[in-house]
DNA sequence: GAGTTTGAAACT
DNA sequence: CAGTTTCAAACTC
């Protein structure tokens, strides 16, 4: 479950680490405090670090006891607890909630992922540590007592006494682990900034309703996670990990944080956030720990602004991301990720893709977000989202409906939400400028209303009570391209579901105001870009309504194939069922004619063998068919040999190339060197002179015309057998110097 | 490239 | 649930 080491401390702004607390709650769930899955030995330690303490047990306020053998030392700045996962384990049984030490307000949350009996080392900070760079230019709540912030050098979890740099190389490398998976995620780089308010780190993640727990239940349809810092003085902070300026996350030392899956508290999700002034702030950072079957881990690393980002999961290879594009792990429905990461090229863009549902989701951050200052956390079942110095506001998932939107503008003011260069400050076009232009009245689309679990295009992320006009659009990635080219422009209205506050919607119409033709909703249904949740680009459709300029029309026809299948927009290659580790076609093929061996199979398209939810007939795609097999065969015959011809091909361009280029003669002819070539600008400027000089000799010797001509021709023809002569005896020499 | 085959999706 | 329709991709020539 949602476990923080005290690493976390180090990512929030300079503050009094004896008065700080952090605590991580879900989005959308009214406890601030952790709300830690006892699955695994997870726990909340608050310590004093001016002395040592020793025991066996810690009254935690209103959690658990720990009974697990502890020792905190101030001496060494660590707190060691042993066994912690047997204690644990006997919470977990017992269903209780995460233990926790607490002492003067200090809250360390520790997990014991690794192995049961081996101690767990937390590496607290040294009284009057700087903060090491952890605040470059952050500014500090007035009025706050100014404390060093502490340096961690190492939080180890799970099972190892040794202390690891926050910031390892590639050698820390996961055990090999089954079913686990294991997912890396670099954050680009961001610019610092502080802010002495509380820091929320929101990760975003559609949830499998059936895995959450009574304390990370959140209303059906979306919820988020948040790491929250609290602060009996200053509101909540709230900063996603997708903030293209989130303050602190960049900007403090030495980040892991273990998180907890929502789905399951059998899973552990761990986020792990590389230091950004290290030297090595780009290196992989993967904690060393020895996770149970099951268990999830997500490591969140940051990046430099313009690195490639690396996505690593269990599943997938990895892949280069770039910065700013959104990285999505696990797949939907599941207890999968989405990670959002900042939009460095796009400030007020942020890509979302969310895992398996094959859609590219964009967040659209207006100006307002970013000079929105402060605010409240959240409300009800939407998590706080307001950030004081953030650049963007954190994506809020909300229960209920989800309709989509845009930054939402009062009255009748009409914003234009276009993608904005790298380094420009994200900003709403005014309804002074020329592109904006009112469209309709600020009326709800009730039937607009995608299920947020499926994420179609279109859905919506609402904003946060009580942060102005703020709201983010979750978009196919190309709606970025096609609001920077579309006419229309976006016309939000307040929402009127009660079960997503904030959430707002948007209608969208022609400049010209001409109501759009309602497309024939079948049209849609055989286009695979529908069907994937994209838009058409560079299709070859006609009449082509999966476009932006009938968004109206396409989003009513999602919501027709959700109301008719709400899996509509699922992959359709899935895991298959528990202890099944390979795919397997989520309803299963109906193949009659092909024995699922050609791709007219689903199956057989996706490289799966059929399962037995498939009502194939004839079916020859399983393990052990022959025919089968004798197609892999021949399918890895012919990869190989285009393989071989490939290389063949390209060995042969190589050596014609070189060939050419060793035999070619220093020849400048116009610049280009030509091989072979003699006939250059000299040599013709040569030959001229040699034709103008016998014409003149036969004006002078007063030829007759044909008689010049032929002295002139003639003239001519020596010219070129010497061009030729010259030519074969460059040849000769350079075959005889074996050029 | 045109025509045919095939199976998914939607409809009845 | 079965049959039909429609479609687009896969496949064949």
């Amino acid at each position: 479950m949602d476990v923080v080491s005290p690493e976390l401390n180090s990512l929030l702004p300079e503050r009094s680490w004896t008065r700080r607390q952090l605590s991580i709650s879900i989005s959308g769930t009214p406890s601030p405090l952790l709300t830690l899955k006892p699955a695994l030995a997870t726990s909340t330690a608050t310590t004093r670090t001016t002395d040592s303490v020793t025991g066996t047990s810690i009254t935690t306020s209103g959690l658990q006891k720990l009974t697990a053998p502890f020792t905190i030392s101030a001496a060494n700045h660590q707190i060691i607890l042993n066994k912690v996962a047997q204690a644990t384990e006997a919470a977990k049984a017992a269903g209780a909630a995460p233990q926790v030490l607490k002492q003067d307000g200090q809250k360390l949350l520790v997990t014991t992922i690794g192995k049961p009996g081996q101690p767990i080392v937390l590496q607290l900070p040294h009284a009057g540590a700087k903060p090491g760079g952890a605040k470059p230019g952050g500014a500090q709540a007035p009025g706050e007592p100014k404390s060093p912030t502490p340096q961690f050098k190492v939080v180890t979890i799970g099972g190892r006494a040794e202390q690891k740099p926050a910031v390892s190389g590639a050698a820390n490398q996961l055990p090999t682990l089954q079913a686990q998976q294991l997912k890396t995620v670099q954050i680009a780089k961001k610019n610092p900034t502080f802010s002495a308010a509380p820091i929320k780190l929101i990760i975003a993640k559609t949830v499998n309703s059936k895995g959450l727990s009574p304390q990370t239940s959140v209303p059906s349809v979306i919820t988020g996670r948040v790491l929250t810092q609290t602060s009996p003085v200053v509101p909540p902070r709230t900063i996603t990990l997708s903030e293209p300026h989130s303050t602190s996350l960049q900007s403090l030392p030495g980040k892991k944080i273990a998180i907890s899956p929502l789905k399951s508290p059998s899973k552990v999700t761990v986020v792990s956030v590389a230091s950004p002034t290290s030297n090595a702030s780009q290196k992989s950072v993967t904690l060393p720990v020895n996770v149970a079957l099951g268990q999830q881990i997500l490591t969140v690393q940051q990046s430099a602004s313009g690195s490639p980002v690396k996505v690593q999961t269990s599943q997938t290879s990895a892949q280069a991301v770039k910065p700013g594009q959104s990285v999505a792990v696990g797949s939907v429905g599941g207890s999968q990720f989405k990670a959002i990461i900042p939009l460095a090229a796009q400030p007020n863009v942020q890509q979302i893709q969310v895992p398996g549902s094959r859609f590219h989701y964009v967040r659209l951050v207006t100006a307002s977000t970013a000079s929105s200052t402060g605010g409240t956390g959240g409300t009800g079942g939407a998590a706080g989202t307001s950030g004081a110095s953030t650049s963007s506001k954190p994506m809020v998932v909300s229960a209920g409906p989800v309709r989509m939107s845009v930054p939402i503008v009062p009255a009748q003011t009409v914003k234009q939400v276009a993608p904005k260069p790298l380094g420009s400050a994200p900003q709403v076009v005014s309804a002074a400028q020329t592109q904006q232009r009112l469209i309709m009245p600020a009326t709800p689309l009730p039937q607009i209303q995608p299920n947020f679990a499926n994420l179609p295009p279109g859905t919506v992320l609402a904003p946060a009570p009580g942060t102005g006009n703020v709201g983010y659009a979750v978009v196919p990635a190309q709606y970025v391209t096609q609001l920077q080219q579309s006419p229309f422009v976006t016309l939000a209205s307040s929402s009127g579901f009660p079960a997503a506050p904030g959430i707002q919607t948007q209608a969208r119409l022609p400049v010209n105001g001409e109501p759009a033709h309602v497309p024939d909703v079948w049209l849609l249904r055989y286009c695979d870009c529908f069907a994937n949740g994209e838009f058409c680009n560079n299709c070859n459709c006609n009449n082509c309504f999966n476009n932006l300029e009938h968004e109206t029309e396409r989003m009513k026809a999602i919501k027709t194939c959700l109301d008719r299948n709400p899996e509509a927009f699922k992959p359709k290659i899935g895991k298959g069922k528990e202890g099944e580790s390979d795919r397997r076609h989520s309803k299963g093929c109906n193949c009659k004619r092909s024995g699922c061996l050609k791709n007219y199979c689903e199956c057989y398209e996706a490289k799966i063998m059929c399962s037995s939810i498939c009502k194939c007939v004839g079916c020859k795609n399983f393990e052990e068919s022959p025919e089968r097999k004798t197609l892999m065969h021949l399918a890895d015959a012919a990869e190989v040999r285009v393989q071989q011809q490939t290389a063949a091909k390209t060995k042969l361009s190589s050596q014609i190339s070189d060939l050419l280029m060793r035999t070619a003669p220093v020849v400048s002819s116009g610049g280009g060197r030509l091989p072979y070539t003699f006939v250059t600008k000299e040599v013709l400027e040569a030959t001229c002179e040699c034709l103008l000089e016998q014409a003149k000799r036969a004006e002078q010797a007063q030829l007759p015309a044909p008689e010049a001509e032929r002295l002139v021709l003639e003239e001519f023809g020596h010219c070129l057998m010497r061009i030729i002569s010259s030519a074969a005896k460059a040849k000769a020499d350079c075959s005889s110097m074996s050029c």
